[in-house]
DNA sequence: CATGAATGAGGTTTCATTCAT
DNA sequence: AATGAATGAAACCTCATTCAT
């Protein structure tokens, strides 16, 4: 649906390639799975020759590697500012932050780069090193930190921190694995941001003291 | 059921084949992925020739199905069990499923067959099909019903008990994804069972009126 | 000219098929050198398909490693067993064993492997390192100790044995060379058992004292 | 009239670009061999781009067939001069001729070139017989003519000129081989100068009637 | 019931070579 | 003269699956 590929021009700027490869093989990789996808394919949908991905790339997973890159450090990033630059009670930044969080599932591809990374992490530890260090370890303490400031606050009541964040980030994970893994099933669809609205409130109104 | 691979003879007992079979692919699924594991590993650890597991199953892919078939189903029984003896408060019967889906969590594959589940579901929909209808369409309508009856009986607010289901939920599907996704990659372990009592807390509180 | 590659039978005795895949392999490598052979054409003249090979040899270096390690030893072993046995003057043992690598290297295929060894040894260290250390470490000493032999018995002149043995080698890896290289460039036949002949008359000439 | 103005970028003296790039090409076909040695790699070791190397040669074997015409045309040239000035007895020369091939041998990188020529040939005729002729064809009859006139003047005593020939030469291949092969594996260094002198002297003590 | 032997269908990757600029 | 970009053709190797015994 979201469906971004460019298929038709020649690409006459060359420092589009690497991006146009990218789109083409995260089309394919969200729609078949990594290992489904043959570089045959990603060259065809960038526009290219089998042999022309290599050019630019020097590995299948190199594909993949470049894709949560990419899209990871743009998440996290955004989290961060918006958490660094908030002052006051944590509660509304908690329900901004995921509910950010909710329209970047539902308008971006990174449900389906989550689920590939789920599914290609162990057999190309590479790829799910990169998640953790780039999302995961950068994402979750951010939060832990909101955590932290409302329970010394007095806002939140006495909570782990550590698994508040958890319990507060899955419903986000949650739908990204419904969306790519159930929707394509036949499973109704979900409302990202309804759900997003409602586990803040529940959350929220769960930590007070 | 844990049942860890049965190395010994040739197996006495004819029944049991089809079980060593599936117990020597779970352990090999969990440990590399389905796409990586070769019938022919299966085959060995289940004290087989190659050949002999076509005996037994058609497919590769009928190893998973019977798997997710298995699981899905013993835990779905004892859940829906617990469901329909209970009585009064609905809290605390919320409590204790999730206390029991942790364990089920920590003690069993389940994670593992979860995130198989996840990764296979696109290649293989029968898979995934099996794993909606044996799972999800039971569980989730299950859960749904404890929460409308809790609106029902003004012990929870106002909730879109859909939506509330998945939130309730969406920490254990997290667990069996740190579980078998991050923790390999070096995270570190997650106290599954801590987790759903603090999140068992902070939801009930957070749905109460 | 020496074809011995088995082409017909469908190979009724399993244990002869590691021997009929050496053999097509060594007609090819010698006919095309080694990178040049598919391992497809290997397994079409050994009567049997692409993967079947892979049965038997996990590689196509394996082909190479055993086709080496099979000639070098059944030569070396034989020289060995001329050289123990031997007893007295040891020019003529010399000229024995001329004559006999002479005829091993006009009626078996051994010019071929030395050539191919050659070829592919940078490429293939393995290789090189089998061939020098089941042909070159066994035969040089051997026959350095009959150098020193006939040096102690005053039947040689004071020569430095290791070059000796160099010197008195030396003819028939021309020859080899010169029956895989250059006589398929049209170059006119050698006769190696004469050159053998001549040469060892020649070099125990021109060793004694 | 002058001619085209000349580019200015890159060497300086368009002369020199083909030997700069054959200059390239032997080290790495000396240090890798001729098929593992990448255009690519050639063309950057000349500092040059990949396709720039087709301006000056058509083709990778064309690369290889200059440097065997080179060479090969240069040492046959000394020698020629060297034999067509000497008179008296031949021994000497003969001497004289093996000490100058083995430094030959030692000094430049004629080792790696027979090797590379060894392996090639049968892939790429062309590069055989170009030292098929400009070597073999021109080097041996007229080294052959000196045996002869040994003969003749009765220093020799009464043997093949053919055979005694490649008798005389086999060590200098056994050393290029030597040098080439067994060294980079761990053989133990040959002093090829050492083996010329000895050989000589063997070589000519076994031919005095 | 069980297996050893065999295969067909692919997919990734590598390069020599070309061409528009 | 020179090159960056691109490609087509190959070849190795892997496995799920089948079948005669």
């Amino acid at each position: 649906m979201t469906n971004r590929s460019v298929i038709k021009t020649g690409s006459r700027r060359p420092d589009a390639r690497p991006g146009e490869i990218l789109s083409a093989a995260l089309d394919l990789f969200a729609e078949r799975g990594f290992a489904a996808t043959r570089m045959e394919d990603v060259a065809r949908r960038a526009g290219l020759s089998k042999a022309g991905v290599y050019l630019y790339f020097p590995d299948k997973t190199a594909l993949l590697k470049a894709l949560v890159n990419e899209m990871a450090g743009a998440n996290v990033a955004v989290a961060r500012g918006l958490v660094e630059q908030h002052q006051g009670a944590v509660g509304p930044l908690i329900s901004t932050l995921l509910v950010f969080l909710a329209r970047q599932l539902r308008d971006t591809r990174f449900p389906e780069l989550i689920k590939v990374v789920i599914s290609e992490s162990r057999a190309y530890p590479d790829v799910g090193r990169i998640y953790l260090e780039g999302v995961i370890s950068q994402g979750l303490p951010l939060f832990e930190g909101l955590i932290c400031r409302g329970v010394a606050s007095g806002e939140f009541r006495e909570v782990d921190a550590g698994l508040a964040v958890k319990a507060m980030i899955a419903p986000m994970l949650l739908s990204a694995i419904w969306k790519t893994v159930m929707e394509p099933l036949g499973a109704e669809p979900l409302d990202i941001e309804a759900l997003a609205a409602q586990h803040a409130e529940t959350f929220l109104r769960g930590l007070a003291p």
